[in-house]
DNA sequence: TCGAAACCTGAGTCAATATTCAAGTTGCAG
DNA sequence: CTGCAACTTGAATATTGACTCAGGTTTCGA
């Protein structure tokens, strides 16, 4: 459906307009990241943006729509990132490890979006469930694929789906947001392992084989 | 140590003192649940507790202090449960069935309360982070014993544990928080097999042999 | 029973800030 | 060049709601 042009009204006609429409974003984007939605205010994002208080009206109907602007944003740059760095021949097993590792580093390099989309929990929430709602679809739909080929073992593919989210949202919080002192890649591999193989101590051989 | 008594000058010291605070707390509980942080007002508080605004500060220092004060509490309310639910002396696989089955039924049960422990991540960051690091400590913990007991295959203790509390807490939001199309034992059930056994077809029904 | 401490009350203070608007300034088509 | 639409400006408006306080009421030990 229409997610796009989300004020048609409000679209710049202008270069100038145009120019200054960005710079407003990505002030929004920098004062929500820092400041959180409720200490953030219009007047912090003009001043970011260099631009006078009124002119954030000329652009956005309220604080709330460029918020929600931002959370679609993200989703569908985060979308990109992992499927720029996940090809689509691989077996699931390798997409799972090589997704997770293209999340962390994307989170790493987007905190301060990726705190907005969290945030989005209370401040848009049906952009927030809409978010993960298509990831959990996505993902659902991968694994019963990939059941089907044999790659894993068939069952409970939603659940599964959401508990792999899950796993990813707290890891990349964990070790790209709150501290980065393992690399996007060792994080990676051991939750693969994990998600491959399982706990179980009768899987593999026992050993762990680490990463590089 | 002193996580207790956050503001003992404030401590009722008499029996209708005590009651109003704790009529105070189960309303704010509510109030925040049901509207969220910045939502939420002093005033909506203490008309679901049937007293005076100027009454909310005799026993609160600010709006802040009662939410963290709920988010303390929620992290003692969560582990109990749990705890209760899971004897000690099942091994660690059995645990995380029957962990992810007490925190599923717990959330469900404490709707709102949840919410506001996962809102503290943006109203009392810190909070947050001391109720995640306790619980991750813990578990990490718990999984290097049971990898030195031979229970599960050792090996990144700590990144496990993270990825496991992402998948409860996600598990949770979607089947606990947001629908209970599922039962709480199904969902911990597949989770458990996941978290078990992993994707790979190999394990389970495969002949593993491995065993001694 | 008495009085002081504890507690309750709610109108009023006060700061913050989202949003509006009337008056400019700039860009561009003709 | 001209003039109008697009754009910019920032002071003013309006609302909201956390927090205070001076004066009353209740509790409870002595």
């Amino acid at each position: 459906m229409g997610s796009e042009e989300t004020a048609t009204s409000k679209a710049p006609r202008t270069e100038r307009g145009k120019r200054t429409l960005r710079k407003l974003l990505d002030a929004a984007a920098a004062e929500f990241g820092e400041r959180g939605y409720h200490e953030a205010s219009i007047s912090g994002i003009t001043q970011r943006a260099g631009a006078a208080l009124g002119t954030f009206y000329t652009y956005f109907d309220s604080k709330e729509q460029v918020f929600r602007a931002l959370v679609d944003d993200m989703g569908h740059l985060t979308r990109q990132h992992i499927a720029e760095r996940v090809p689509d021949n691989v077996d699931r097993l390798t997409a799972e490890r090589l997704g997770l590792e293209a999340f962390i580093e994307f989170v790493r390099e987007h905190k301060d979006l990726y705190r907005i989309v969290m945030e989005a929990q209370f401040v848009a929430e049906d952009a927030y469930l809409n978010y993960y709602k298509v990831f959990a679809a996505a993902y659902t739909r991968n694994l019963a694929q990939a059941a089907e080929k044999g790659e894993i073992r068939p069952g409970h593919e939603e659940e599964r789906a959401w508990a792999l989210i899950g796993m990813s949202v707290f890891l990349g919080m964990r070790y790209a947001v709150w501290s980065s002192d393992k690399t996007a890649k060792e994080v990676a591999a051991a939750a693969a392992e994990l998600i491959t193989f399982g706990l179980s101590p009768l899987a593999r051989g026992g050993g762990q084989g680490g990463g590089s």
